[in-house]
DNA sequence: GTGAAAGCGCTAACAG
DNA sequence: CTGTTAGCGCTTTCAC
């Protein structure tokens, strides 16, 4: 096995070896039409025989535009992975290359955004960002941006998202069909996001006439703001025959704290959850939710910012999402008053 | 807010609105001795005032070696998203910039690892790779490579990970401590590192004198395996006092299914994980797990690399483990027959 | 302390 | 079909 060689070998060395000039090993290298047949195999064995790859940097620098885009993400975010695997093949359908950029605790956005500034990205998709909107656009003086999976008004600023409201409007009438009528929220407090779902609430249950009867809790993204507040819920003594979480994660929290009370999902309570992040089918019950179609995010915010790159408008879009039944979701059974009431805390 | 720029300013521009030559102002935003204060001050004022921001890639170029280390990893597993996030820091303390390259479902480690051979990094890490040695081996002609969170033989190769044995006896000699005599490992199939896991347990029951009550059962990385397995335990009536799953995930799984057929966990069942990702702090339970040291990791394989790349030898290091105890393990209760065999499917 | 010139590896435009 | 020439934006000698 050869080791790594002291210098990687150019264009000029694969043109020397060759006997050809540089220009044409760089036709060959690239398909384009220009070499006879014959040329263009014997110059593909030789950079093969000498290991040559092409050098990405010195070819974008080259070029006037570096065909490449920018991606901004969680590491910890379930769905920004998603995203960002369907990414990766909108980008590459749309002829572009992905940079991608990490963000975590310890690596602000604004880390993130500079790394990708340095590398010239010509537009830069920022998934489900947290900083203010003033802040991301004035990042738009450097590239056209578009943000997935949250709302943003500003205009210079794209936006792809989905109908969050609709999306927990769909919950609620899946579970008042079932023939609930006690339904709970766990909100998602200051998320991205939170705000739509909330509403969406309680419009669906005032369109059900169940105005009343609707419930919201404070919660948030993670499992244990969904364990919190569903055990707040119980606690209340109040128990309502479904919950609504703000996303899977929440939701799987809130199944957590069910389940260990005593109660059984979902013949006592329904959950639904919402994503459909990959997540959802690592639970051990298979969580009713509403999905966002990540494809179709990607496919949007990349033809999206292409679009704002040739000096286009900056894309809103707002993608319809839908409900995808599993197993956490069933009629209410008739409630035998405290019998459950006993829950361990 | 400005939009951007049709152009973006270039050295050039910043020294032509400085009325300096562009050498001066490389020199000044470098950071590099050279230049007067005063004229530092400036040239930093007018970069800034055009929104000027260096040209990573033209400066890579430029640069005999790039500076810039590759890393592979995969975005579904949460692990690699700790390593991914230190390995950000490790690398920036040895004076390198990453680039980061996802593999996922629709991506390859082949895909991934060649788009970065075209960005020039000098070495790679791989996190938890999947490919054969052999093929791992071949991509050494590239660039050094080294290796993390699995073993690896091939010596030009290097390998940063942890002791996966000792790591489980660790597990097992908590148990036996506690009083647990009989404990089931729940193993990780073919991924990385379940070997020595396995082999692990089956020394330390040995130690123990329990080699006859060792059990261990098929697994896997996933929720969907620990669950599946623990079921198959609970099936077979010889229902172990605790058990040893392969990851934290795994141990999910394994918990999920024991409270979903009534048993508790610990007081019935201790259940212990391995890895300490972030995802154990977000189970119902905090999870006693086998802690490995991400950051740990990540110092070590850049540093292993960066030997590397100096010519020296592959890193080769074997990281101890420990134990993080939290609440899901405890001494075994005296067991009343059959009482919890009626447990759901 | 400052500037002029050369060139990193490649592609684009042109000439043969 | 093939080769030559000129840069992309930057850093790096080496003069002044």
């Amino acid at each position: 096995m050869p080791q790594a060689p002291r210098k990687r070998p150019t264009l000029v060395d694969v043109a020397a070896a060759a006997g050809v000039s540089k220009a044409l090993v760089s036709i060959v290298m690239r398909g384009v039409p220009g070499a006879s047949d014959e040329t263009r195999a014997r110059v593909f064995r030789i950079a093969d025989e000498l290991g040559y790859v092409p050098d990405q940097r010195a070819r974008k620098l080259r070029q006037s535009s570096s065909g490449l885009l920018g991606v901004t993400f969680e590491l910890r975010e379930p769905f920004h992975g998603d995203l960002v695997e369907e990414l990766y093949s909108a980008a590459a359908d749309a002829g572009f290359d992905l940079v991608i950029s990490a963000v975590a605790p310890s690596r602000s956005e604004r880390a993130a955004i500079e790394a990708l500034m340095r590398e010239r990205v010509e537009g830069v998709i920022m998934v489900g960002p947290r900083a203010g909107e003033d802040v991301v656009a004035g990042w738009t003086a450097q590239f056209p941006i578009t943000v997935v999976a949250r709302e943003i008004r500003t205009p210079t600023v794209g936006s792809v998202r989905g109908d969050d409201a609709a999306g927990v409007e769909l919950a609620v009438d899946h579970l008042v069909a079932l023939g609930h009528a006690d339904i709970a929220h766990v909100d998602g407090g200051d998320a991205p996001g939170a705000d739509d779902r909330r509403d969406g609430f309680r419009a669906a249950m005032a369109r059900h006439r169940k105005k009343g009867r609707a419930r919201v809790v404070p919660g948030g993204l993670h499992h244990a703001d969904g364990a919190q507040a569903m055990r707040a819920i119980l606690d209340s003594g109040r128990v309502p025959t479904a919950v609504v979480a703000f996303n899977d994660e929440c939701a799987g929290g809130v199944v957590d704290t069910l389940i260990r009370a005593g109660f059984s999902v979902p013949t006592d309570i329904s959950v639904v959850g919402y994503d459909d992040a990959r997540l959802a089918t690592r639970m051990a019950e298979p969580l009713t939710t509403v999905a966002q179609d990540a494809a179709a995010f990607a496919a949007h915010a990349v033809a999206g910012l292409v679009t704002m790159l040739g000096g286009g408008t900056p894309p809103r879009v707002v993608e319809s999402p839908h409900l995808v039944v599993r197993a956490t979701t069933a009629p209410p059974t008739p409630r035998i008053p405290d019998s459950r009431t006993n829950h361990t805390r």
